[in-house]
DNA sequence: TCTTCTTTATAACTTTAAGTTATCAATTCA
DNA sequence: TGAATTGATAACTTAAAGTTATAAAGAAGA
């Protein structure tokens, strides 16, 4: 057993075929054949029920696959931090992110860059749920997103906090009003974007709370969708203020909603476990600098 | 990068030197040269500084060391579950018990044996810190044990509990007595076996609830050394009921304390992760019945 | 039912690379 | 300085991973 023979036979049980399994692995079908019967050989045991026309795992198989997929992920992660070892002095980042932060995040990388000129940074957009996929597989080494889950070990530092605003089409009947209440929300009709999905629950929460149940008709992609529709008055949304400035335009309204206090917090985020160079330990501690001042302004 | 390579690498990494993890590999030197240099060459960075003196890790070299073991454990767990897949049916349990649980176990492993007379079973008698190395090692599917550690995802089942006895040589000044209070041990020397850290922390606390701060002179490993220095008259001990039942003497006294009312809990523990087959399933559930029966019994 | 297609297994062969022995070069230490 | 130890290099052997060609078995269509 090698990781090889866990790489043919995970191939296999994954596409469920020998033939397809060998394409794949740009080898020969009986090249195949080959490792999975010296791998049952070796085991002891038969792990594919195999015919000409179906394929199954057999209930060793299924305890092997699992394993092999583990054993193989980890491999991958040894390759990706030797690149990093390897790569100490030279210095490249990875880092996603969210992409309404792209604003803010300017800013910090301007600070960091300008202490770090000879490290390279790759910054790639990614909604909320990729940028935890790809840290959990060393693909970026931090991250940016307001959304903190307590069930991996990642690390949150906070950055920044701020508040929500109402956002309504520009012939809104709240257009001349600076602010209002939620209990003015009753009857409208509301979108939300997949990237705030924390702030459309607490949102729900405080409306439910003052007694009625806000009818969520859109739910989109990307806040810049959610906006658009909001200006072609499809409904009215609850967007970070920071989005507004990042985006001005005249064909909506924005009004201050009193008894909605809730924040939103922008965290870095990274895998403490993982090896970080030190480009990478100076832009954590850049960003723990960060966050304290901003946390002091507030 | 492979299994092999890996195994090679650690090795010399761990033995300091070439030669002596050739040795230890069963290869011949030259061939662990070549496995570094290529495996160098793969990764594009120097793993060791060598001199024909001296041998030491680089940072890369480091890194990889990390993970080198945690993949070669994981092999190793691998092919543990495997001969656990490849027997299902036949059968077979490896278990680790502190060796002062010997009686009531085999209570529950008659129970276990004649609902299951195939499956053979190689009870270990273990110290605490051991069930749990070979729990993580794979080496025993099944602890028995007092110490309910939260740092690692063991599942712990409780089986019953006992009441601890004070225990003092024949002729000390308690021989007349059946119970006596905290307070009366001050001045007393204690015996404590490494086996109850638990019970230690807990019994000095209490003391020291009521006044005084006990003096331990004695630390020991195993019940039955600090049962045999209090029947040698150099202190005195607290000690599981059940162990006395066990071990009957008329070299020593037991006094019940009235205002010491903590109790040992021995549990049924294991991985609740790895694969568990049949045979290991079913004693699990016969403890959490016999578990169930005692606690009514309390 | 026979033919065709698909899929895995077997056989014979080639090539790669892991390991071998012999030897060299460098360093330590008596 | 010379013996001993340690890692690197060179030349060779061998085992195994992969190749092509082909067989066997089952499914599907005419």
């Amino acid at each position: 057993m090698d990781i090889r023979s866990l790489k043919h036979f995970h191939t296999i049980a994954t596409c469920g075929q020998f033939t397809r399994a060998a394409i794949q692995l740009h080898i020969s079908q009986p090249a195949l054949s080959n490792t999975i019967k010296s791998l049952e050989n070796e085991l002891g045991c038969t792990l594919f029920e195999r015919s000409t026309k179906s394929l199954k795992l057999t209930e060793p198989g299924e305890i092997l696959y699992k394993h092999a997929g583990n054993v193989l992920e980890s491999f991958d992660k040894i390759y990706k931090e030797m690149e990093d070892a390897r790569n100490v002095g030279k210095g490249k980042i990875n880092l996603g992110m969210i992409e309404s932060y792209r604003y803010f995040i300017s800013h910090m990388i301007g600070i960091f860059k300008s202490k770090n000129p000879a490290v390279s940074m790759k910054v790639r957009e990614l909604g909320p749920n990729d940028i935890v996929k790809k840290l959990e597989s060393f693909d970026i080494h931090l991250g940016i997103t307001s959304i903190a889950n307590d069930h991996n070990n990642f690390k949150y530092i906070p950055i920044f906090q701020e508040n929500y605003v109402l956002l309504t089409p520009p012939e809104h009947r709240f257009k001349n009003l600076t602010s209002i209440e939620i209990i003015d929300l009753k009857n409208e009709t509301f979108i939300h974007s997949l990237e705030g999905f924390k702030i459309r629950e607490t949102f729900i929460k405080a409306c439910e709370h003052v007694g009625f149940s806000p009818s969520v008709e859109f739910e989109t992609e990307s806040l810049e969708t959610a906006c658009s529709l909001v200006e072609n008055g499809l409904g009215i949304s609850v967007v970070p203020e920071s989005f507004l400035a990042l985006n001005p335009s005249k064909r909506r309204n924005e009004v201050f909603i009193k008894d909605f206090a809730s924040k939103r917090t922008v965290y870095l985020v990274y895998q403490p476990e993982r090896y970080l160079p030190p480009p990478i330990q100076d832009f954590i501690d850049i960003t723990l600098q960060f966050s304290n001042e901003i946390i002091v302004r507030k």
